[in-house]
RNA sequence: GGGUUGGUAGCUCAAUGGUAGAGCAGCGCCCUUUUAAGGCGUUGGUUCUGGGUUCGAGUCCCAGCCAACCCA
């Protein structure tokens, strides 16, 4: 864009004495030439007397908000990073943005004078300014603001991505988000839906009594979950530390306390492999309701689901589209939601599956290409099928009821049948999204099966935990859901990547 | 951890083993309602890194780094 020139040293012949380095010809736009060239224009802004990082602006509303309440003739005041420009000569337009959006502005050099014009002329795409003005329509229909003043707020020294292409190499879309998110629309939006999801979740468990709590991420035996934790070490206490895996274990503590409608929204830390599915730490919201069971708590999520998925996306029919907008697939969340028994899942694929040896179990995964070389007990091998062949080729929401013990260590017994335990596993979008218990609350079970659990390690076992159980817990209802996977499923994101702002990439030397 | 694909200008992308290019951004000029503004001109490269093959490598081979996808 021609206008973003820098000073003539001419035409300031007679104003402010030039930056000692004004002249220099230019001919390069090298990376290190482009950098030095914004410098040598933040030099220019102070030598007009003008602070490149300036001070507060007061703003009377965001550039959002102004475009879609547009209002025709009112005094404004409003700031955001230019985004591009457009030079017609004397009229100049060129665009304010933040997260709320963009406003165009209009700033006519015969109308704000030579003065702002010198400084006008140092802005680039990507500096931060305020404006002062009144609000109009351009010809083209374009809710503007005439500038009638012009601040710069913070000058940037880096250019920023191709504005039409935005930026798509993963690299710096993950390393750099805040370029991502300046460039790239579709990735605001996402990271707003996921905002969205967050407060609606609070506002519905608050709406029925649910309690806000913060427990330890950091604690010396790591439990509530089957996962390996990062390790870290207190100096003054000369201890060593975890990272969380799970709150369970301190959130069952309150319910002990006499807390009786509780959660924590927040992240865990699990020390495994890196995916599109998993990054090492990811938020979890754990919820514990006294007096409930796992039916109760699956009518909770089913509800809770329902209203995020209205407030945010205003509708129960999600669908996720491929990068040329071709519809990949519809979720329907509709009520009600399938409810199914994890042995009546498995007999769907192999209706004579649990008459079967474990050996002919593993001779049917090689025949129908499942690989379950890794599963070492006989459940595993079943799991390995479930995982396959029903929860990855589910979309549409479905409780699995009823399932095996040896999944699921921590839960209550099925009263009528022993092998089984209380709980629903939920799965949406190919994806476990969320599972319910019916709590264990006989310390001397849980005792029983977190030593079994810790094989014998007895560092592993959460003492004080088991002390805690032994005061007495109210019966409760328990759950966990994944706010990335809830996100990538509301949202249509196909990597967990796209709805965390700053996913862990291996460390990188940095390149400037 | 294994396999596949990729890494070229600030950004988005080209380039049969034979002089590394385009659009945008940048820089210079023209233009008083544009919006991917337009017109004319122009600059910009350790082709991820290190080896090798070759008269000659962005391109072929080997190793490494980083990423994406698939598998475990």
């Amino acid at each position: 864009m021609a206008s973003f020139r820098q000073q003539p040293p001419c035409s300031l012949s007679s104003n402010p004495p030039e930056p000692a380095h004004a002249g220099s010809p230019m001919e390069e736009t090298s990376q290190s030439e482009l950098l030095a060239i914004r410098r040598r224009k933040l030099d220019a802004l102070r030598e007009l007397g003008i602070d490149p990082f300036g001070a507060s602006f007061e703003t009377t509303d965001s550039p959002g908000a102004l475009r879609s309440g547009f209002a025709e003739g009112k005094k404004v005041r409003a700031a955001g990073r230019v985004t591009a420009h457009r030079n017609m000569g004397k009229s100049h337009f060129f665009d304010i943005s933040d997260h709320t959006g963009r406003i165009q502005v209009y700033l006519n050099s015969k109308e704000v004078g030579p003065d702002a014009m010198r400084v006008f002329d140092l802005v680039d795409i990507g500096d931060f300014v305020g404006v002062e003005g009144e609000t109009f329509t351009t010809k083209t229909g374009e809710p503007s603001i005439k500038a009638s003043s012009l601040a710069v707020l913070s000058k940037s020294l880096r250019p920023l991505p191709d504005k039409w292409h935005g930026v798509t190499d993963t690299e710096i879309k993950y390393r750099q988000r805040y370029l991502d998110l300046v460039a790239n629309p579709e990735s605001l939006e996402m990271f707003h839906k996921r905002i969205a999801v967050v407060r609606e979740i609070r506002r519905f468990l608050e709406n029925r009594g649910f309690i806000e709590v913060e427990t330890p991420m950091m604690q010396a035996v790591p439990g509530g979950a089957a996962a390996q934790p990062f390790k870290t070490h207190h100096n003054a206490l000369g201890v060593d530390l975890f990272l969380r895996i799970a709150p369970e274990l301190y959130l069952k503590r309150l319910l002990v306390g006499g807390f009786t409608k509780i959660f924590e929204l927040n992240r865990n830390f699990r020390n495994e492999g890196i995916s599109r599915r998993h990054n090492p730490e990811f938020t979890m919201l754990e919820a514990y309701w006294a007096y409930a069971d796992f039916e109760k708590m699956a009518a909770l999520v089913e509800e809770m689901v329902c209203h995020v998925a209205q407030a945010v996306c205003g509708t129960l029919q999600i669908e996720h589209k491929d990068a040329e907008g071709n519809t990949l697939r519809t979720i329907n969340l509709a009520r009600p939601w399938r409810r199914a028994r994890y042995e009546d899942l498995i007999r769907g694929i192999v209706p004579d599956w649990f008459e079967r040896t474990p050996e002919q179990r593993r001779a049917w995964c090689a025949e129908n290409r499942i690989d379950a070389g890794h599963c070492t007990e006989d459940f595993e091998v079943t799991q390995h099928v479930f995982e396959k062949l029903v929860e990855e080729k589910t979309m549409d929401p479905l409780f699995v009821t009823h399932c095996p013990k040896e999944l699921v260590p921590l839960a209550k017994q099925n009263a009528a049948d022993p092998r089984l335990v209380d709980v629903y596993e939920l799965v949406i979008n190919g994806q476990e999204i969320s599972p319910g218990y019916s709590e264990l609350n006989d310390p001397v079970v849980q005792r029983a099966r977190l030593e079994h659990q810790s094989g014998g390690e007895t560092h592993k076992l959460d003492e004080d935990f088991l002390t805690a159980l032994e005061h007495g817990m109210p019966p409760a209802g328990g759950i966990g859901i994944g706010i990335d996977r809830l996100v990538m499923m509301l949202a249509g994101a196909e990597s967990i990547r796209d709805v965390v702002l700053f996913p862990h990439l291996r460390p990188r030397p940095a390149a400037h």
